[in-house]
DNA sequence: TCAAGTTGTCTATGATAATAGACAACTTGA
DNA sequence: TCAAGTTGTCTATTATCATAGACAACTTGA
């Protein structure tokens, strides 16, 4: 294969190398700490020049997904963050108890009114005033799910600006008062990630995803939270306990 | 937005911008016949070089997506073909119905044996020995659909290589001496496009498909072949008769 | 210790991608 | 008829993509 070959489809040959690697990753033909075969092997296999496959396993290495070792190969980094869904989870816990550095980051904050389920979930009427944010977690670099989380915008007026001061959905109802919380009703299906969710989890488009649906209660069991979570499906597993 | 900016993409700033305005027809936002906006509109809504606009634009021409008319406009050529669901339908006749040519292409034939849902689809027993056929079908120079085809291996032997040279599922069978068929149980979904198919197809990853699955009958009601068939959602419409 | 195999780095070349500016050719509507 | 707006074509420049070859630096196992 030749750039030319290649050129009417806008798609550079690395890119289509990193791709095939990363879902061969992905689909777990190779697992976490498995050796990839050498360099002149991928580029035999994807009939590519050796310095193409140096350039797809160097955009992998930066997204921390592989790992290069001098002399002796590359071997996969991507380890699935292992997420258990327990009663009291707070992300950072989870992130901090893999070895990684969790970040949160808000990417929008709005006005909204609660549709009835919304509403339902809440404990409020229809039509009541929330808060909608969006907002983005990451471990180390890596982006592990994007939420949508409604409040009601009485009782947390101006949430918006806390959390996007806080960058912590705990330090954010602590500002309110509320100095603890427990996950309620959890509901989890799959589904294909749109084009906004992809570019915000850094995913190829038509990459699986993760969805949740939970609410949090207060330690009375009332609703303070409902949260719409799309997880990248490769990159976390979630535990149920018994 | 500048080459650098995309660079770690290693996806061509033209193809972004003739994958959005595709998207822009598939969704409708662009109908059939419309006119685009000028090329300098374009550019400067994707923030990109009226050259970078008019190489995506040739790509979608290319591909009979859009035409471009000098001191006028560019126009979306791309109609969806109107696919009625009758008892007797011939891809060819449905496709010259609508002024276009219709092609067909075997892509690979092999050996199979009926799973117990083929069994039953074809009335024979499970285990039973099947030839499958993957094809191709074109109007004019785009594809439409890619269908896997499954048939009896005792009573149709050899039906790969006759497919592959008649390029045509009716005139197959009337190799083995059947004049008429019809359509049986047709059933109808929805998915998103894989990788395979998405080559074969031309497509984008992620792109909607429509899946259908269907038995072709003889005369007498005895089942002939049955079909899987993966449509390129955007580029057909199925039209169901009361 | 050594050979084989691995990744890292360097130079070099040609093709493609993206930008930029200018002008021609054409269509449309006033 | 004319002005405004459109697509078509040309030259030019810079950066990236992909290939190619050679060798260094390193790891591993015999």
């Amino acid at each position: 294969m030749s750039m030319q070959d290649t050129a009417s489809s806008g798609v550079a040959l690395w890119r289509l190398v990193a791709d095939g690697i990363e879902r061969g990753i992905a689909d777990g033909r190779f697992a976490a700490g498995d050796k990839l075969p050498g360099e002149m092997e991928i580029a035999e296999t994807y009939r590519v020049n050796r310095h193409t496959v140096r350039r797809a396993i160097a955009a992998l290495a930066e997204r921390g997904i592989v790992r290069a070792e001098r002399g002796s190969g590359t071997y996969v980094e991507a380890q699935k963050l292992a997420y258990p869904l327990r009663s009291r989870t707070r992300f950072s816990e989870i992130v901090g108890a893999d070895g990684r550095e969790p970040h949160g980051r808000m990417i929008e904050a709005s006005e909204d009114v609660a549709t009835r389920e919304l509403a339902r979930e809440l404990g409020l009427k229809t039509g009541a005033p929330l808060v909608r944010i969006e907002a983005i977690r990451l471990a180390d670099r890596t982006p592990i799910c994007v939420s949508t989380t409604w409040l009601s915008a009485e009782r947390f007026s101006g949430a918006g600006t806390v959390f996007a001061a806080t960058r912590s959905m705990t330090k954010m109802l602590e500002h309110y008062g509320i100095r603890d919380y427990r996950r309620g009703a959890t509901r989890i299906t799959a589904g294909i990630v749109d084009a906004t969710d992809a570019a915000r989890l850094d995913l190829p488009l038509g990459r699986p995803i993760l969805v949740v649906d939970a609410t949090d209660l207060d330690l009375d069991g009332k609703p303070l939270v409902t949260k719409h979570s799309r997880f990248a499906a490769e990159r976390v597993e979630f535990l149920v306990e018994s």
